[in-house]
DNA sequence: GCCATCTCGTATAGGGCGATACAGCCCGGA
DNA sequence: TCCGGGCTGTATCGCCCTATACGAGATGGC
């Protein structure tokens, strides 16, 4: 179990088949590391199904300042909320790891539908999806308090990128402290304190680098 | 231009003709004041185009502490998120006014879109506004300024139910602290402190009983 | 007209977070 | 092997937010 990059995203297997299958409505596109799939402020009809490597979607603040989104891995769909509604891109997407992916193209959507309905239904699933994780952040985010906010992210990711463990679930997603501060809008300083905080209140666990969530008696 | 309430919503004309005109496959609904369009935790294929009134969407948090997604008038859409994606509802929607809506089921729609493909682009351009709204929120949430915070939420409010005024746009939905409290995760009495250092500012007056926007020179 | 309720303004005390700085650790490269 | 950079753990300090409380003004019911 090496520290493997994964990211912080992911949708059922049948929804990945339904997109799979339409794979031929796109063309297959290789992005280098540090390569832009789309950027933020840009108007773009194109959106992406990853197969291989990593994107980071963020967004970025008047003042500069990053916010990250996701990590989307393999098997994930992203850009496809601004190739729909036909408006700038509220985010950027850069390929922190050589990626593969198919580019679809919205302009032709309406006909394709026709002959698939049920590709319409697959894309309106994932963006569905997207929708409702982001509104449990949202009500993470509402919350002033550190610990609320990373939990929330702790817990996301274990629902998604957790191994058993005989002591709980292990993240096998490997996050550093600065990162968990961009995605939960905090400082690094508060990440260290608050994960310390949470060990000794028994919820977590460190193994291996790793962070280890401990099954708990009590609901959160 | 008395006290009316509004929603914190809306969607562009063409959009609403677009599924006005596909009415006929949803039914008519009227709710009460206080009546609930669904609840969170239901598992339901249900969504609703509101015609008339006003429904009010929340997300309860384990502690019973309520967050206040959006307050949906007329000509908006809710609860295709979790009718799409087949998973527990993650917020519920509350008739705060008398209201009247369409309401759709999704379970036979992949059939509806074969006809009429051009439906299915509609709703996923609605599910990709959504997207977009939320993740814009996501955004300033993520700071933990409550002055961003609540900007974030003026000019947000401004975008859909601001007039022109001599002085820059006048808010013609009107909130209270405490509801901006909610709506920010912030506490009433900091909402109180932060409109008063934004009029000190100079950024934003109160007219009326309601909040002015001023014309800003420099962009926020 | 009177009182209950809601909303807004303001004060105080306490705590926790942000900024900053620094030390120890691990890991990879020269 | 040694060095440098990134990551983690702490410490200090100042600031601002939360909780709480109270009063004034507006509003609405009776």
């Amino acid at each position: 179990m090496t520290k493997k990059k994964l990211g912080t995203w992911r949708i059922d297997r049948q929804l990945v088949e339904q997109i799979s299958r339409h794979a031929a409505f796109g063309r297959r596109r290789k992005f280098k590391k540090n390569a832009m799939l789309y950027e933020q402020g840009e108007v773009s009809t194109r959106f992406y199904f990853v197969l291989k490597g990593l994107v980071q979607i963020s967004i970025f603040r008047a003042d500069g300042s990053e916010v990250v989104l996701e990590l989307m891995g393999p098997e994930t769909v992203c850009g496809e909320g601004s190739a729909f509604d036909g408006l700038p891109r509220f985010s950027s997407a850069a390929a922190i790891e050589d990626t593969e992916a198919i580019e679809f193209d919205t302009s032709k959507m309406t006909e394709i539908f026709r002959a698939h309905p049920e590709f319409a239904t697959s894309l309106l699933r994932v963006t569905s999806l997207k929708q409702r994780v982001v509104a449990i952040r949202l009500k993470h985010l509402a919350s002033r308090e550190p610990q609320d906010r990373i939990m929330e992210l702790l817990t996301r990711l274990e629902e998604m990128f957790a191994i058993d463990h005989p002591k709980g679930r292990l993240l096998v997603t490997h996050v550093t402290h600065e990162q968990i501060a961009t995605m939960t809008g905090t400082s690094r300083v508060t990440v260290t304190r608050t994960l310390q905080r949470l060990r000794e209140q028994n919820r977590i666990d460190i193994v291996d680098g790793h962070i280890l969530l401990k099954r708990r008696p009590n609901t959160s």
